[in-house]
DNA sequence: GTCGACTCGGGTAATTCGGGTC
DNA sequence: AATGTCCGAATTACCCGAGTCG
């Protein structure tokens, strides 16, 4: 398995000639590495970032080593949805992929598939199960599937550019929901933030070491399950009291309801990940002029 | 640690062949030490400024880490355990997944690799904690790491051959250790079974459910928490009585003391992965007999 | 001193280079 | 203006028996 594609792999898998992979590499349309001898490289999320912007269709990605697409690039989000619980119903992991790989190629954004389609996706599949539709087996099984789509996607992304502003984020003890932290961490990165997932069930106190060694400019904490209601809101308390000038504060999850925000302090709660997406950049952007002056 | 690279690792640092690194060596664009029976070796300073010059990233940084791979197979692995372990404990994500690429591609059994590697590692960094010297995040942030690397190693796996046998399997309720089950997937993956995990935290009626829709030859339960034992041991042996005939019930993990056990029923238990993998493979091969028959 | 893994050198096949032209 | 095709020269990858390393 290699990185680095050359210029005849790409031109296969897009199915044009080499000449027009050369060219646009030239022309600083698609970023370019060279050998010693001067032979052109191109990265898989360099290019994947160039198909996104030109709406190109991959012909032949399994060139690439990536899952054959459906053909349609412009994938409609609501179809996907469906498409996608089907699919986490049944265990296709090769299907799922496919519908997670067009949809990112579709120029749709990480937050966005995160939001209407992942998510949302789960949210029905809950709904299914509370009506005995589903089976729990089929939940988790999905859930499971779904961090591996997460993980690939993160594989899709270029790596957080030099002098990225640093991200830590999980979900606390009792809360065993992985997908939510695991978002978060690909929306950020999508950011270019330098963004880490810690996982999910940490106490507070291992939270409180993480800050003080990592020294995030944001720290996120993913909400889906509050067992001990009074012993989070002391435990999250304590926690933004010791960090929260220096830190920014991002909570979110649907186990945050209005009456535990109440007794919470944030910098922001994001109810969806484009909310989180759109903080993020906000920040990020306000640092640098910062760091300029 | 030795700081001079054998034209192998620099080779695989860079995604090159060897005898890219030789020409280069030898035409004079690396400079090049020798040792007394002409083995060339290059130092980092002077492999760095060749990058520099030529503009050529480096595509395995991490790989310049690495110790070299001669020697004693055993020493290897140990080496490589002791790297991850540090790679682990500072959440260097590259750095982990050059180690474990390395190490497949070297050859080295998928079980192998999770008995003496993984879970080792896993092994020594609770030792630490128990000793204050690493704290429960970078614990759980290994977690999630090594749980990614699990998923990119099942992608280097090529997909279950047709009529493959199928297995499932997971983490009863109350036990969240996703390690082991998605270890047991690539284990009996890589041992042509058409294995799905269904994850961690699954009651046992929707296991049963599970072993219901999916039919398979193969069922195996990964036991690393026991909350309620009584519980677990009437789950459990319900699960066993209604399809223990049928299915070969494979159980294992820490959590598996003798006496739990003792009140166990089951086909096999593996304390590790590789007794998983001779247990799989004799059941595949008994199994391809009888259907020929 | 043994032994397995690695490296040596050199040769060959396949790819890619840049540029010019359609 | 953009793409596809063709070219000789240069670069890279793969292979193998003999020697070296740890």
């Amino acid at each position: 398995m290699r990185d680095l594609l050359t210029p005849k792999q790409v031109a296969r898998s897009l199915d044009v000639s080499e000449s027009s992979i050369k060219r646009w590499c030239d022309k600083g349309d698609i970023p370019t590495q060279y050998t010693a001898g001067g032979h052109r490289r191109i990265a898989i999320p360099a290019l994947l970032e160039f198909l996104r912007e030109r709406k190109y269709a991959l012909v032949h990605p399994e060139a690439l080593g990536l899952p054959p697409t459906s053909g349609q690039t412009a994938r409609v989000v609501e179809r996907a949805r469906e498409q996608l619980i089907e699919a986490l119903l049944t265990g296709d992991d090769g299907r799922c992929r496919q519908i997670a790989v067009d949809l990112y190629l579709a120029e749709h954004s990480i937050s966005l598939i995160c939001d209407d389609v992942f998510a949302a996706a789960f949210r029905i599949i809950g709904d299914r199960w509370a009506c005995g539709e589903a089976e729990v087996y089929q939940e988790r099984r999905g859930c499971e599937l779904t961090l591996r789509l997460l993980h690939d996607l993160r594989g899709f992304l270029p790596a957080p550019p030099a002098g990225a502003p640093t991200a830590i984020g999980g979900a606390a003890a009792d809360d065993q929901y992985s997908l939510g932290t695991a978002m978060a961490e690909l929306v950020l990165r999508d950011a270019k933030w330098d963004a880490t997932s810690l996982g999910d069930n940490l106490p507070f106190e291992t939270l409180s070491q993480a800050i003080r060694d990592q020294r995030p400019k944001l720290f996120w904490l993913s909400c889906s399950h509050i067992a001990d209601e009074a012993g989070f809101l002391a435990g999250y308390g304590k926690l933004y009291e010791e960090y929260g000038i220096d830190v920014a504060f991002v909570v979110g999850g649907f186990a945050l309801t209005e009456s535990v925000r109440q007794r919470m302090r944030y910098s922001a709660y994001c109810d969806t990940m484009q909310h989180l997406e759109g903080f993020a950049q906000t920040l990020r952007i306000a640092g640098e002029k910062e760091s300029r002056d």
